[in-house]
DNA sequence: CAATGATATGTAATAATATTACATCAGTTC
DNA sequence: GAACTGATGTAATATTATTACATATCATTG
C-alpha cells in the first residue's frame, strides 16, 4: 500500500489555474457560503467555480471539462456535471438554458468583503434574469429583477401555482454591439 | 420514369394520425396564418404541428420523430428540426428551454374561428411565459404576460439592450398537483 | 412544356450535451 | 478500525441537435 495516496498528484489543482487574487477571494467567499449551508467546497467544485468566475461569457460543461484536463486530473463528464449540480444547488452559479451554459451568480461577483449574513439560496431563490447578447455572447444578470419576480409571484398566486424556480432569458443585442446609431461603430470588438 | 411519383405514398400523412376535428381546424387556422406571412404549410410541418397540438404536455423532437415514423415516411432528425424551426419562426409553437421540448402557441389553442387579422409573430413577439409543473409535466402559457413583458422592456430600455426574444419559465407545482392543503388529495392522477 | 431558381426534403454521418450504473475513495462517527 | 455517508473515478450509453450534400418539389417564365 502506497503511503502517499492521501493527496493525489493534483497539488496544482487546489488553487491551480492561476486564479487571480480577486477570484481566489470570491472562491473563499463561496466556500464560506456553502459551508454555512452544510456543503463542502471540494477542490473539484472549487476549480469548476473558479473557471466559471474567470470566464467572461457563459461556459459549457464540456468547455469546463477540457479546461480541467489541463490540470493533473483526467475528469469525465460526470465529474463536471456533479460539480455543476452542487454549485447550482448552493446558488453559486446559474444555468443559461438557451445556451446550455453556466455563469456565476452575481452576488459572488460583487465585491462585498465577507458577508456571512445570508445564504445565497435565499437571495437567488433559484431564480434569475438575464440579458443575452447574440453578438458578443455576453450575459448580464439583471439586478432590477425584483419587479419581474413580483409580477411572476402574483401570477402564480392567482393560479395557485407553487413557484420553485424561475428563469427569465432575454435575447438580443447589447448596447456595445448595437449597430451604431450615432457615430460609426462596428458590432463590437469581436464575438470571440 | 415512373409517372406516379408526384404524390408520395404517404397519402395518409396529409391529414393522417387521426387528428381530431378540433385540431384539424387549428391546423387550417395555422395554415392561413403562415400563408399570410409568406410561409407554406407543407404536410411535414402540418403533421408536426398536429402532433404538438394533440399532446397534452411538451413534446421532444425525438418523440415527434418516433410518431412520424408510424406514418408512411421514415424521417430523420433534420426533418423534424426543420419543421420545428419553421413553426417557431412563424410563431405557431414555442420551445420550452428547460425541457428541450415544444408546445403550441396559445393563440392556436383558443377557439377563435378564423381571424386573419394579425400575424402570430406580432402577437407573440418571439416571447412567451410558462408555468411548468414538475409533477404532471403540464405547461401553462401565461396570458397575463404583458405585465412581465413591460417590465422587461423597460429594463432593456434603460440598458440600451435591444430585445429580440424573451422567455420566462417558472418551474414548480401546479394547483392540481399541490399536496392538498384542504382535504385529502394525492399528487394528481398520474404524471403519465 | 422545358428550363430555371427557390424552397423543401431525404440521407448519412457526426457533434454536443447529459445521464446511468457501478466501483473506489475519503472523511466521520461510533 | 468497522460501518456509514458523501464525493470521485470510470466506462458505457442516452439524448438532443447539426452539418453537408444529394434529391425532389413547386412556381414561374421563357
Amino acid at each position: 500500500m502506497n503511503m502517499q495516496t492521501r493527496t493525489p498528484p493534483s497539488s496544482p489543482a487546489d488553487n491551480g489555474y492561476g486564479f487571480s487574487d480577486r477570484i481566489q477571494h470570491q472562491l473563499e467567499h463561496a466556500a464560506h457560503l456553502c459551508a454555512g449551508q452544510g456543503g463542502r467546497m471540494t477542490p473539484q467544485r472549487r476549480d469548476v467555480l473558479g473557471l466559471i468566475l474567470t470566464a467572461t461569457t457563459p461556459v459549457g460543461a464540456y468547455d469546463l471539462l477540457e479546461q480541467l484536463k489541463t490540470s493533473g486530473r483526467k475528469p469525465a463528464p460526470p465529474t463536471v456535471y456533479r460539480a455543476l449540480d452542487f454549485l447550482l444547488e448552493h446558488g453559486l452559479i446559474h444555468r443559461i438554458e438557451r445556451l446550455s451554459a453556466f455563469v456565476p451568480c452575481t452576488h459572488l461577483q460583487q465585491d462585498h468583503p465577507h458577508d456571512h449574513s445570508h445564504g445565497p439560496a435565499e437571495n437567488c431563490l433559484h431564480s434569475a434574469q438575464f440579458l443575452i447578447c447574440r453578438s458578443c455572447g455576453g450575459v448580464t444578470e439583471i439586478a432590477d429583477a425584483p419587479r419581474v419576480l413580483d409580477v411572476l409571484k402574483s401570477i402564480c398566486g392567482k393560479k395557485n401555482f407553487t413557484m420553485q424556480s424561475a428563469s427569465v432569458e432575454v435575447e438580443g443585442v447589447c448596447e456595445d454591439c448595437a449597430p451604431a446609431t450615432r457615430g460609426q461603430k462596428g458590432p463590437a470588438p469581436a464575438p470571440n
